[in-house]
DNA sequence: CATGAATGAGATTTCATTCAT
DNA sequence: TATGAATGAAATCTCATTCAT
């Protein structure tokens, strides 16, 4: 299934469009084509599957889109920033360190190992060696950011006193890391078919908090 | 004028073989098959790159496996036990547990973060969605016989009183999250082009150790 | 330089049709595959001949046709109804029953043994086996009619007080196999490369005449 | 599945062997390509089908027949006198002529119309336009000796003045169409999906001679 | 003479992309 | 601008035939 053209330059795609296109019907390719990507997988999904799910034809499609890659990249750019949504909001409030750092433990583990986005980490994973430049992209605006926020708070949480870190950012790879402890890795190989139970999840989340406090809590 | 015999090594190579199927021919198409997969993914290799690269005919191919899926299962399960390799290994000796720990955490970062086993994760990552069961058995085959050895390796440490850990095997998955804490996920995504710098894997390997310690430690 | 468009006609040629499959270019697809599939038979017949034949690109025979089998079941069903064509209307007439029996069984042998048919039977019975029910449908749109109104024909007659037959089903099938007394069968097997000449027709259509006549007439 | 090579001069295949070659390996491979040509066909038939079956190598097929047209004509060549065998022997006897008939038309029919003639008329016939020549020499072999052996009986009962026949060589071929009247026809194009029962057999063949002997009888 | 691994042209079918309407 | 019929290169897989052993 290789492409036939390698895309020189992405005609539009990128974001901003020209004089008489519709945001709206932009909009709605995007949502075809993330369910049909999302599915299929990149080389799986046909432009043909794509217009009948989105609805459009395959002419008005590549009025907005310049190859099927400029569709793919234009929807993970879309939706890069959507999939961590507001699990660092979990680690703000009264209540003590380790109880915040167990609640956002708990949320990340559940969300990352969600079918969802186990499945587009799988698509986007599948499609790094190709698109490199998109992996990339896509973990900027995942984990990289949910990663700086930690890191944010472990900085806050040090210069208040509650925890003693030498590297924060460093600190904070290894939170997020416990906090899946192996779950997540053997989602994605479908080594786990299903989402880990509630009761996993809090083993493993418990532990994930205990081990990072043993070495960084005062 | 075909190439009718390119073949490095001509007649056999190994031995005896019931029926005539030439294993030094099988596995020059599973070598061509892994280079070519490797590069491209299931997807976007074609039987036609791969018959070049293997230097055999399309017809042949075909002899020695049924199909593309095949061929790839069977190269899959041709690599899966050599990727780990002797990592185990480096966990016993007379050295002091932490030494040990820091011998094998060491290596492992830079095998998993090494351009060839992140090449081979994705490619697998990728297909795991189509095909899970292979995806379960690559896992098998590598992290999960890492993580039982490792697992064993905590049993008789806390065995012999150097170790204090309540379930060694959710311990194995913390510490082998925690000896890539975060970089072998960011190759994954393509997040790191090339694979982390010495100076990098120590620091990261070091912090592993010491959080290790801290929470099991004696 | 692609043929892009190499029809005779290029527009539309019929008239209103639903969503937009031009019924002349499924007209032109079923021509080719006429041709080719009559002068190969099912299995010798190449797509690409078809789509040579055609004057269609490959791509554009799928879009009318789901596949191969799909394409030939669509010829048949056309052309099943074209071949004994109005043979029936010769029955009629205010002539004496002999005459009109006479001029009926003439027209079928020539018909029945001329070039076109007897190639169009060969293939459709060599394809009998593997798609029975395509034959089946095949007879039913042109032995069978036949029969039938040759049976109804001659119910009329036996009314009418002019021929005395107890099983006019029977005697139906016994007329048309003596018309073509060996004939057709003949051909079939290309034992008479060519079809009879007209008097080794007439020959055989008046001795067929004359046996029913003997048995059935009053 | 176009033959790659129109097959120049057949090499051998026509009957007699060279010095060195086995016949009843030739009777071992014929054997095998009549049970697999009689499944599939002819374009339907594998060469690799044909050596499983009949337990030999490929090359020892080519070294006793040039091709698979060769083999095919081969095989035809030895079956199509075994298909009709003796059936002609029942006209043979002291009995009444209507009842040698019946008892010769009984028989024509259960043969014409059973599974095995019926598969192997469909094969013959569907390679009838490739192949003319072995369509013919079939029928030579079968049809066309049955019928010159009844023209021979009809012959003698004209001349044992126990029947009244202008020209025995057609009436020879009108009782063999009658005997089947319209049943061999069903049966090739796969409209009658089983052999004709007894009762229809009987009431065809009844009909049959009663037909035949109201013209030809004295 | 017998074997069967190897060949490679060619089969059917799919699909990203174009362009007349 | 939107449409979707048409394109044709390329995909996977088959198979008659050859030839070194």
């Amino acid at each position: 299934m290789a492409l036939r053209k390698k895309a020189g330059e992405p005609a539009d795609g990128g974001g901003r469009h020209a004089a008489g296109e519709d945001p709206s019907k932009r909009t709605q390719i995007l949502d075809g084509a993330k369910r049909v990507f999302s599915r299929t997988g990149f080389d799986g999904a046909s432009m043909n599957d794509i217009t009948r799910e989105a609805g459009v034809s395959k002419g008005t499609v590549y009025v907005y889109f310049s190859s099927k890659e400029d569709l793919f990249g234009a929807m993970v750019e879309r939706e890069r920033e959507v999939l961590l949504g507001d699990v660092i909001a979990l680690l703000e409030g009264p209540e003590p360190t380790d109880e915040r750092l167990t609640r956002y433990a708990r949320r990340l583990v559940t969300l990352l190992c969600s079918d969802e986005v186990v499945r587009w980490v799988q698509v986007l994973i599948g499609t790094s060696a190709k698109m490199p430049e998109l992996g990339a992209k896509f973990y900027e605006g995942g984990g990289q950011k949910g990663w700086r926020k930690l890191r944010e708070f472990l900085d806050r949480e040090v210069e208040a006193g509650r925890l003693a870190i030498p590297d924060t950012g460093l600190a904070a790879h290894q939170f997020a890391v416990l906090a899946t402890a192996g779950l997540w890795r053997r989602r994605l190989f479908a080594h786990l078919a299903e989402p880990p139970d509630a009761a996993l999840v809090e083993k493993t989340v418990a532990s994930a908090v205990q081990v990072f406090l043993a070495a960084y809590g005062r």
